[in-house]
DNA sequence: TTGAAAGCGCTACCAT
DNA sequence: ATGGTAGCGCTTTCAA
């Protein structure tokens, strides 16, 4: 059994209230009291004992992040960022994965909402109402996904799918296709609307297509479809679908991006990765996990009367790579 | 205020114990109390709170898994597998994050350690001492590190190595290279030492280089020396390090695989999504995660007495690809 | 089969 | 500035 803050007392020959305070309100001890039960305790080997000291606050000082799947590198960054940033405030944290089980996502978030103290959804693809339902029991941040009176870090990449499709117009390129995410995501319907405006703003033909999940199995589904419609340049959700997409017009000998630009999104590593590197839409996914720690920590913080809600947006930008290129011959011509 | 037992056992009309009883051990209970009570507690929307139930029986429920780096796709499948099987027997999840610094890996499991039931530490590279000293305190299981009496899911990749080496011999290659991994990592040394085993076997010349950290750039700095090495064929410590090679191989116009084969490790994403794709040793991570959370699971099983100390092997195999290919010329008649 | 009550280790209020 | 003590919510003997 662990040392405990009673044999502490006794060995200091204080009570077990000054030990306490000595760990959890240092300024109302004495100077000297409080060195010797230091003392005392670190040659002891004491260390507070959280579970004890949750139960006696009513506070785990732990907090949960729900992911749809970790080992997919965009969420794995935000969870790397996240999980730093809260640990050097002290907050343990825990980790649970949807899998990409959007009906799962409810009850794993009620269960871990009762045994920490926030919770962080990240990509949540439930209801509003089961949101809000969740919200309102623990304080919860949400990541890519605004709820009304919520606190959320949003990323809509407005700017940068724009900024895609301008490079693929500036190319030569005058049909574009773009290959839609998941559905029920609020970041796929995010950049399907800006993909859209812009190819209307630039006077582009657009093909859609999706929704597609996040795989690379997916991307190597929408290439037959995307090769059939004669679009010469295509911005797909992400990298990964991007890559599928890549790696199936490789099969049908259409080069990339001689014969069809490829864009991807987030900016992962995959994109740098890959031969021709992906021109992509670069996320500052540190950034998300960084503030959407920061959010949910602040309103944890003891001080806080009036939870302050804020809808954090982030900058997107697009990262230009040989995945893209000129066109080189006019849409229809090509004989695969 | 969450719902408390005694609230369920006044209104049920039994007393605490009942209450506590239905939940933890229902045989114990006659069946029209225990249908009563957890009525009531149904009703009342009663869960028991796991931190005060963990006070009393001195167990969490909880394990932490400490991983280098979450955002790196092969301990992302690891936690990812590792995470669900633990959740699947009822257990939450923390994860910590080293971001590879091998400095905070002591301290970091040291504190968890005191907070969970056990310790998944996957790859860890701190000293065998404060690995026994960890695993003296806290029940652990260590992913990828062997330690003398402790429970144990090791990876030698031994075999996916050895054909990875046959493969290129059989290509006709005769100069391989080794692009090794990190200092203090034990499946970085079993790595090298197959290549190394492998090449003796089948009388091929081979250049070893390194230790390298996990990164792209780790593989676009190991390019150059393997060019002027002349070997015609490289077998990378894993696929990043594998693709940061193939990156700057194409930057160099050096053809992969016309000029050099190239051989990655892990056969994450990272491989099959490559252009071209790229031939790598498979190693089954979900097995390893399923494998090592079981493992722990059982250590902390109540039935266990003496702990059974298990070394767990799997099975690597190499996955042929595009990126290994016939030597086209002479060693070091090429010109770059 | 059920209940009473003593903790689990710590905090925080109330005294002093 | 320090001590006494009543909980936090649940489990677990020990009795009945």
């Amino acid at each position: 059994m662990a040392v405990t803050i009673a044999e502490v007392a006794a060995a200091a020959g204080v009570s077990t209230s000054t030990v306490s305070r000595c760990f959890a309100t240092p300024e109302l001890v004495r100077g000297d009291t409080r060195l010797k039960v230091l003392g005392v305790a670190a040659s002891l080997g004491y260390t507070p004992n959280r579970i004890a000291r949750s139960l006696a606050v009513g506070r785990s000082r732990s907090i949960a992040l729900i992911v749809p799947d970790i080992a997919n590198l965009f969420f794995g960054r935000i969870v790397k960022s996240a999980q730093s940033r809260a640990r050097t405030k002290d907050y343990a944290v825990f980790l649970a994965d949807t899998d990409e089980r959007a009906r799962e996502e409810y009850d794993l978030a009620v269960a871990m909402g009762k045994q920490v103290d926030g919770l962080l959804l990240v990509s949540p693809r439930m209801s509003e109402e089961q949101l809000h339902d969740i919200a309102e029991r623990t304080p919860t941040v949400l990541v890519n996904r605004p709820l009304a009176g919520r606190s959320c870090v949003l990323v809509p990449s407005t700017e940068g799918m724009w900024q895609a499709v301008q490079h693929l117009y500036a190319l030569g390129h005058r049909h574009c296709a773009h290959i839609a995410g998941a559905r029920g995501s609020w970041s796929s319907e995010r950049r399907s609307l800006a993909v859209r405006e812009a190819c209307e703003e630039f006077g582009m033909t657009l093909t859609e297509f999706g929704p597609y999940e996040p795989f690379f199995s997916s991307g190597v589904r929408a290439a037959d479809p995307l090769i059939a419609s004669g679009a010469t340049a295509v911005v797909a959700h992400n990298d990964i679908v991007a890559l599928g997409v890549v790696s199936r017009l490789n099969e049908r000998r259409v080069s990339v991006p001689g014969d069809i630009s490829v864009v991807g999104a987030d900016d992962t590593l995959l994109a740098r990765a890959a031969s021709p590197p992906l021109t992509s839409v670069r996320i500052p996914l540190e950034e998300v996990g960084r503030r959407s720690a920061d959010l949910l920590l602040d309103l944890l913080a003891p001080g806080e009367v009036p939870p302050p809600v804020e809808e954090v947006r982030v900058e997107t930008e697009l990262i230009v790579r040989r995945s893209t290129g000129p066109v080189r011959q006019e849409p229809g011509t090509r004989t695969s």
